[in-house]
DNA sequence: CTGAACCGTCAGTCTAAACTGACAATACTG
DNA sequence: CAGTATTGTCAGTTTAGACTGACGGTTCAG
């Protein structure tokens, strides 16, 4: 029952609850839902989208359209189209899941990882000196403190090199990768 | 220079820098600023604090110090602790990073992860649907648009492949697993 | 049983971030 | 070169969600 009134609004909404659950793993990265919803539109879409028809088919205004654009350019997962003999710009998303998450990975590692892991050493490092400036019992608690900071650090040292291990994978080979690093783990004993 | 004006002092800020690091890597994850402030003080605190310790240190109130207390609770990485002939309850942080973290990915698993995958498959669902209900230029529309959601949506049953893989590995052995695992297969060709 | 200490909750307030829309800048046309 | 179509920017507004603080419930001491 419920036949759609014609078949342009049924792709339209295959296309909107498709959009919808991009939007909601966006968010779920903690990036922003209108970006999400644009990048998941440009993946859909066979050609090219200007800034106008994206803003109207997402209901959004075109300001908000051309800051997400902006930000999905700089993480490099979105080009900009031009053609000759034409004034309008175009946008097309980039159509492979794996390449797509590989390089907002690469980007994360660069913007958000690298730049926290050295205010971490710089807490540890701290937290060292302060200790070998103290004495008794003092030094004693200054010294623990070190030792935690250390732990969580070195743990942070491991998820590191797990992602840079995850880059250094083709695309579309992880799951092959993670099957066989499964099946090298007979036992689970740490 | 600059010596401070007692160890206490030093120890605060010691504290603080973590604290703050820790802050940041939360906000990363989409946690809440004071629920990541909590959790790094309880880790660094050699024994279990009450809810107006916490507050008091911090400088946060009360009630949000026990509603972040609460998430921690029910992420797992943290355990309430009373103490007989003592009215107060005490609270404690999961001590081993590795543990916090593998609990931390399970939970979110659970939570994010699975409820969205079925979002995602009742989409490609409702496009194959769509599809086979249309005929001629629409229907090959509609039939280009599910292959697009079935591309993204075998992408993400990859990545959560890799999630199990994840969890079923024992505490910090991840990095040199899968190195171990991307080693054994020599080249990338797809 | 009464009072004091403490934790949990939630309506209201506050804040940070997203979004809009008017204007500026740019690129193309004739 | 003037006019027009289009994208880029950002001050102001709106919104989502974090935070506060007052209140109610609970537990324990006396």
């Amino acid at each position: 029952m419920n036949e759609p009134a014609d078949n342009r609004d049924t792709l339209r909404e295959v296309q909107d609850r498709f959009i919808e659950v991009w939007s909601e793993i966006s968010q779920l990265w903690g990036v922003n839902k209108s970006v999400g919803r644009v990048q998941a539109l440009l993946y859909l879409s066979p050609e090219p989208l200007d800034i106008d028809s994206i803003a109207e088919r997402l209901q959004i205004s075109h300001g908000n359209t051309s800051t997400s654009i902006r930000d999905l350019i700089a993480w490099g997962v979105v080009r900009r189209v031009t053609r000759p003999g034409d004034r309008k710009t175009f946008f097309e998303a980039e159509q492979d899941p794996w390449t797509w998450f590989h390089t907002t990975i690469r980007e994360r590692r660069r913007r958000e990882v690298v730049p926290v892991m050295e205010r971490l050493h710089e807490a540890a490092g701290f937290a060292e000196g302060a200790g070998k400036g103290a004495k008794g019992a003092e030094r004693k608690r200054l010294e623990e403190a070190h030792d935690k900071i250390e732990k969580f650090a070195d743990f942070a040292h491991e998820f590191v090199d797990l992602i840079d291990v995850f880059l250094a994978i083709g695309h579309g080979r992880m799951a092959k990768v993670f099957r066989t690093a499964a099946k090298l783990i007979p036992k689970d004993r740490g």
